[in-house]
DNA sequence: ACGTCGATAATCT
DNA sequence: GATTATCGACGTA
């Protein structure tokens, strides 16, 4: 079990970002493994991003938590009842991060499944498995993040980033560069100037197996059950 | 498929 | 008192 360190994160934020995308967020919850492999990240790219917290080096209750060491969890409460999870970025205090935005069950299905709709993922119709983990307070949901993890390390045994983690029978599937869409981020009409910026990311094609030869439409018909 | 809308409380002014 | 880095339900197509 390796969980990317320190250094992983105390880089350019768009770098981290697009980084992130293919790889694991791993839960460890009431003696069970979840984990989700990151399909969707958005930047925050700190004190000269109007959309992010921390614009103009705002420093208050809840972004204090922006200016810690990379690596730090950010979670944030938002309208008044759903989680979001980011990484901080960048040296410490400079006030960026990531939002962890969307992914897709790689461990834990059942789980999962129950804390976002009460029944086991075998049970759920197509669109319910397709809304399970995409987007950022779904996310949250699933994997049990609340406030209490604010400030946390991500490095520690119950929530960490990895590339892979044989333990768990993940391996590494590693984004290739061309399957990385970049576009504008959502919900923050509010930043003027900085609301079209690309610097939301999403991994296009999850299924990253090195086919030689790749059908133009969905190939696999293995969409659901997972394992 | 896409637009609109209400829920609901932490956070900031 | 206003705002909010969202979600899901419900409408119309």
């Amino acid at each position: 079990m390796e969980p990317l360190s320190e250094a992983f994160f105390a880089r350019d934020t768009l770098s981290v970002a697009k980084a992130l995308l293919g790889a694991f967020l791993v839960r460890r919850l009431g003696g069970a493994w979840l984990a989700v492999r990151i399909v969707e990240t958005e930047a925050y790219v700190g004190r000269r991003d109007r959309a992010c917290h921390a614009y103009g080096g705002r420093r208050t209750a809840r972004t204090e938590t922006l200016f810690a060491a990379p690596g730090t969890a950010y979670v944030y409460f938002v309208y008044g009842m759903h989680h979001c999870l980011n990484a901080v970025t960048e040296p410490e205090g400079e006030p960026a991060a990531v939002l962890i935005r969307g992914g897709e069950p790689a461990l834990g299905h059942d789980l999962m499944a129950r804390r976002r709709f009460g029944a086991p993922f075998a049970a759920l119709s197509p669109a319910r498995r397709r809304a399970l983990l995409d987007g950022p307070g779904k996310l949250c949901q699933a994997l049990g993040v609340d406030l209490r993890l604010n400030g946390a390390p991500l490095t520690r045994r119950s929530l960490f980033f990895a590339e892979g983690v044989p333990e768990l029978g993940l391996a590494p599937r590693p984004a290739v560069p061309a399957d990385i869409r970049a576009t504008p981020r959502i919900g923050i009409d509010y930043a003027g100037p900085d609301r079209a910026l690309p610097w939301r990311f999403v991994l296009t094609t999850t299924h990253s197996e090195t086919e030689a030869s790749t059908p133009r439409r969905s190939c696999s018909t293995n969409r659901s059950g997972r394992p």
